[in-house]
DNA sequence: GGCATTGCCTAATGACCCTAGGTTATTCCT
DNA sequence: AGGAATAACCTAGGGTCATTAGGCAATGCC
């Protein structure tokens, strides 16, 4: 009897596949085991549990979203660079919807396991270098990258949700809340007095 | 043997409260069952299924997110009402985390259930009456919605999932998204010239 | 008090998560 | 090459959960 050649990252991916393709909350380890030709007992071999499956599912997703991001930036600057990211998420959410939301489930992943995800990390100096052009100091860089994040992160989850009624298309939506971003980026408002620091 | 006197209303107010407690995806049948006092089945003669459950909290989370706004934004207006309106938002989402997350789920909802919540409709004429103050036409005022919606949406999401690091308080990001916001609005960019209508 | 309604229960099926312990294919060692 | 060590995969089984079907008793109407 030949064997399937598991591992942890073969298991990881048939379920970011599975979730791209039914929905990130009817990936089970018997479906999973399925796709892969295996009884679902095979998998726990390679993988904790259905939580851990998810987190390294989420990982993952990190991992690849910032690569597109970071290809898609690469060698552009200013509102160029910020349409190039913005697109970059939002059709890196588009292709993989089922990994796209495991990203935003609040879930404890192993720790070992994020130290070696470069994902996240890599994301958040990406962030900071494209907003740099827009010249803003602490502490008003991080919140404009909170902002930005909000944003994209926003939009793409109401358009998933269905939040967008077919009066107007999202399309149509979109690079208008681009320009709204990169002019509030621009014009950063100063702080009132007596604002926190 | 007294009877428990559920009905589809308490069987949801049960759901919703679980959810807050324990996490959207930790609702199940039997424990709201557990938590009524109840077998499992009898919850059927209320409510048709898990997924109609879940649909019936995400109405539930609707309306009372709505009438949360409407009661903050009552007599306001202009950035006043702005600020009010976000932070009735947020401070929803924080209070009810599991209601919240219903409401962002896609899914399939009896439209029967759906005409007859007010919820949804009425959030979104609260949100252009509102956002009229800063006058501006259609197909902006559309997009200047969706882009409120975003922005808020995607902070008390990505805040919920932990996205922000520890570095600088949530708190603190928050008003300064709230003037980015209100800037935004004020000095809504024009279109580019052979940008779709 | 009789009768229909319906609220809740018991029973049962099937899916799924996960553990424990056994086999067999691979790998590595000499 | 031959055998030992190491995984990889399987069978068996217990527990939780969703959902359906059918029974009985509490409630409301006359």
């Amino acid at each position: 009897m030949p064997r399937a050649g598991l591992s942890a990252e073969r298991v990881t991916l048939a379920g970011a596949e599975l979730a791209d393709e039914v929905g990130l909350d009817h990936v089970t380890m018997s479906a999973v085991a399925r796709r892969l030709g295996v009884k679902d007992a095979s998998l726990y071999a390679h993988v904790r549990s259905l939580d851990d499956l998810r987190g390294r599912i989420a990982l993952l997703a990190a991992d690849e979203k910032t690569i597109r991001i970071a290809e898609a930036i690469a060698g552009r600057a200013g509102k160029d660079a910020l349409v190039a990211y913005a697109q970059a998420w939002r059709s890196y959410a588009h292709d993989h919807p089922g990994r796209y939301t495991a990203t935003q489930t609040p879930m404890e992943i192993d720790p070992g396991l994020v130290a070696r995800a470069p994902g996240p990390r890599r994301a958040i100096e990406l962030t900071y270098s494209m907003l740099r052009a827009y010249a803003l100091d602490e502490p008003d860089l991080t919140d404009a990258v909170r902002l930005m994040r909000s944003t994209l992160h926003g939009f793409v989850s109401l358009e998933a949700a269905g939040g967008f009624a077919h009066a107007r298309p999202a399309e149509a939506t979109w690079p208008r809340c681009l320009d709204a971003l990169h002019t509030v980026l621009e014009r950063w408002p100063a702080r009132h007095e007596g604002d926190p620091r």
